[in-house]
DNA sequence: AATAACTTGCACACTCATGTGCAAGTTATT
DNA sequence: AATAACTTGCACATGAGTGTGCAAGTTATT
């Protein structure tokens, strides 16, 4: 119960306000446990914990269960996710997809854990709900880009936007086991994403030698880990 | 201890042979096995007792152990994976893998389960050294369909060869996960694999309405879970 | 019908992970 | 330097899953 919330309100004006240190930990304890369920999503809090530098029982001090770090880790990833995504706007829906693929690669380790939570763990269909914006976005690429004549017809398209966010995926776990080069996993990523859409090969890279928003640097900026102003607690 | 193995030859002359109803029994085991971790890769014995309809301290009668009952699910795995796909032989590299996306969807089950072995679980290494012969034969075709230019150039054989295998299970994943239909499953599958190959949409529809092989009725029959001579034990 | 082969239920030991209470440290802040 | 904020280690309770022994059933086979 001994919660160690980073908030600066407090309820009944404390003696003190709460160490900075400590709210250090407690992101860090965020990052190990992103870093080890990417390795083995039954990590135990031990294992966590000591990932983080920390033991066991301090995390209770920050977490009262492991569910509520889970949800931390729910929030946050979604978090991430939908801001990688929600910006991407393009007229042409075949370099949409390209971007939804490099930007999921800019966040690959939250985005692998989240997609595991919307699977298995407890909270998966509330996990699954708050990605419902990013995939009915997804959707809407996809339907636009039918739409326009620029990506397949022989896939209804529900389900051919899941499979790009199926594909996607696979290559981020590929990309993972293998430990493949950042530039490596972005160029995949891509080109993956838009052969599901239905492009040859040929085509996809007729297209991303023309689009410039596909380069590498290109990014706005991938979240740095740690000390993320928007991401650290509930909202 | 009570080691109610199933093969004929008994040590030292029992007084009986072993019951034909306890064999069947030990399928009902693998087959709920499969079933059961295929919703939950977790699955508890409990579960897969009540799922085969067996109580949890009957499964000690024919396994000794939870990991003897997986280590027998990874051998029927891979010698399913191994005989659907083994026999795939052909001239154009881009009807093979359209076969192999047909034939792995004519397992799911076991194909899924299998996979899921092949990465968590204990015998990790050892289900992936089993599947090498698959993969290797699946990096055959690619690299014989890049020889022949009819696939991809951009991507190096051996990466494209894992992202093929990847792509089509995740669309096992969707299929089962949304409860597809055979047919629609066999179809998705199949222009996965061809997409992920580097061929456009059309490309794909153009060979498949050109190969007949690759019709669902098409495949040489596919396993229909217990009683299967050549699939039950060790071998 | 006799009997070996199986199944079942229950009790129990063991392990592993989670969650708590508390006393004794450290360390940031005032 | 004082002290509240944190961390730590340990002991302990709880719960879930695995594995075993055994006595009492069923059921296939001879």
């Amino acid at each position: 119960m001994t919660d160690t919330s980073t908030s600066a309100h407090r309820a009944s004006r404390p003696a003190r306000a709460p160490r900075r240190d400590a709210a250090e930990n407690r992101i860090a304890i965020l990052d190990a446990a992103i870093s080890e369920l990417n390795h083995d999503p039954d990590a135990s809090l031990e294992t966590i914990a000591s990932a983080a530098g920390l033991s066991r029982r301090s995390i209770y001090g920050h977490f009262s269960t492991r569910d509520e770090l889970v949800a931390e880790l729910n929030d946050r990833g979604i978090a991430r996710v939908t801001a990688a995504l929600a910006p991407i706007r393009h007229s042409d829906a075949r370099v949409a997809l390209a971007l939804v693929g490099a930007r999921l690669w800019s966040e690959v380790e939250d985005v692998r854990v989240t997609a595991q939570l919307a699977i298995r763990g407890p909270r998966r269909e509330i996990v699954a709900e708050g990605l419902e914006p990013v995939r009915s976005g997804v959707l809407a690429i996809v339907e636009q880009g039918v739409a326009a004549g620029q990506l397949r017809t022989d896939i209804e398209p529900r389900t051919l936007a899941r499979l790009i966010e199926g594909a996607a995926l696979s290559v981020l776990d590929e990309a993972v086991r293998d430990d493949i080069s950042h530039a490596e996993g972005h160029r995949l990523v891509i080109l993956v994403a838009l052969s599901t859409a239905g492009l040859s090969w040929r085509e996809a890279a007729e297209l991303i030698d023309a689009s410039p928003e596909l380069a590498l640097g290109a990014q706005p900026e991938a979240s740095t880990r740690h000390s993320d102003s928007s991401t650290g607690a509930k909202a």
